[in-house]
DNA sequence: TATGATATCGAACATTTTGTTCAATATTAT
DNA sequence: ATAATATTGAACAAAATGTTCGATATCATA
């Protein structure tokens, strides 16, 4: 990719962040993204169809990152369900927000998060879909297996939600306790 | 309220419910809502502040009628921890959403539901919290109490949305179970 | 370093949407 | 019947969207 295209595209990625931790998605304009951004209007439009386009290629970027360390995570340990809790899935995502290299946390905590949050729990859903025989367990092998994967995946969503609501102040390894103990998979998944 | 209102608020109200059936929300315009309830532009204005600010009383009569009748039952059955499942709170509320006698689940279902099922998850966490004592249960006590109402109130949103995205195929005490199960909550709540 | 390709610029532009105003008209409550 | 009030339609300003285009700057590469 050329530069100025990968400056312009990051410029404006870093101005629509900024925006998005002061107000709300929809109040924000095209103006006050080029603005910040400090390029053309012109500019915008070449790299970004609309405003909601944008934003569906900020998340695309944040959890790509996320995502593929998680599935890296999976293909180097074939068997982890005989791992220990430390090894999880789960607890490695819990570790990842927490070191924060990217600006996903910022995100996930602003105003918005629901947009993220949302995005996150599809990539969430789609990751545990193909791995569900990993989040099996006695309690639930009677429900559906869609349903199962489902309630997981809002499960880990909206601890994470409100982890960071509570200014992360419990320790990875904590709020992946109390995630266990909702969903109750403590012995089959960890 | 003047008759003349009445009929504008509700024709302002019907035809915002069926394009929210037809769009997403950020893609509706005034006008479109004004042509279609066959209302001045002005008397729009003169209702609703905005279109945000429509979608919000929207909501609120929506899930007025559903949040009463449960607080209703509460008040009716003081003793409600001593009843079987059938009189649960949130078998109670399946059943009254299959009953569908106001829109609510059109619009629960059609594709801007995140809208209402938020509005729905922050009146269920209000009605949870004011009788939080009703839903605690052993495994549970461990944890942080807003965490746990959190969660009872994001699973069962989650559960909603399930049941309705299946096309509500389970029955309303099938769909019980099934969040009962999840939650682990079966002896204590109901 | 010269060249052709391409990204940016900025300014102008048409279009859409928002939100306001106002005088004329219709409906309501009493 | 009367006074109060809601609606209307049209016009209006302001803001936002999305497009166009020629000039300029930057890039890859030979």
């Amino acid at each position: 990719m050329d530069r100025r295209q990968r400056k312009s595209r990051e410029a404006i990625f870093k101005a629509f962040s900024e925006l998005l931790s002061e107000k709300s998605f929809s109040h924000i304009t095209v103006g006050e993204i080029i603005d910040r951004a400090d390029v053309g209007r012109a500019t915008f439009y070449a790299h970004f169809e609309t405003k909601d386009y944008l934003l569906k290629e900020l998340c695309e970027e944040l959890f790509c990152h996320i995502f593929d360390s998680v599935e890296g995570k999976l293909n180097n340990h074939k068997h982890i369900f005989e791992c220990d809790a430390p090894d999880s899935v789960f607890l490695h995502l819990f570790q990842h927000l927490k070191k924060n290299d990217n600006s996903i946390l910022e995100l996930l905590s602003c105003q918005n998060n629901e947009i993220f949050l949302r995005y996150f729990k599809d990539g969430l859903l789609k990751l545990i879909k193909s791995e569900s025989f990993l989040f099996e367990n006695e309690n639930m092998k009677q429900l559906p297996e869609d349903f199962r994967i489902n309630f997981i995946s809002s499960a880990f969503v909206e601890t994470v939600k409100w982890w960071i609501d509570n200014k992360m102040k419990y320790s990875p390894e904590e709020i992946a306790g109390y995630f266990m103990l909702v969903t109750n998979c403590k012995t089959q998944m960890f």
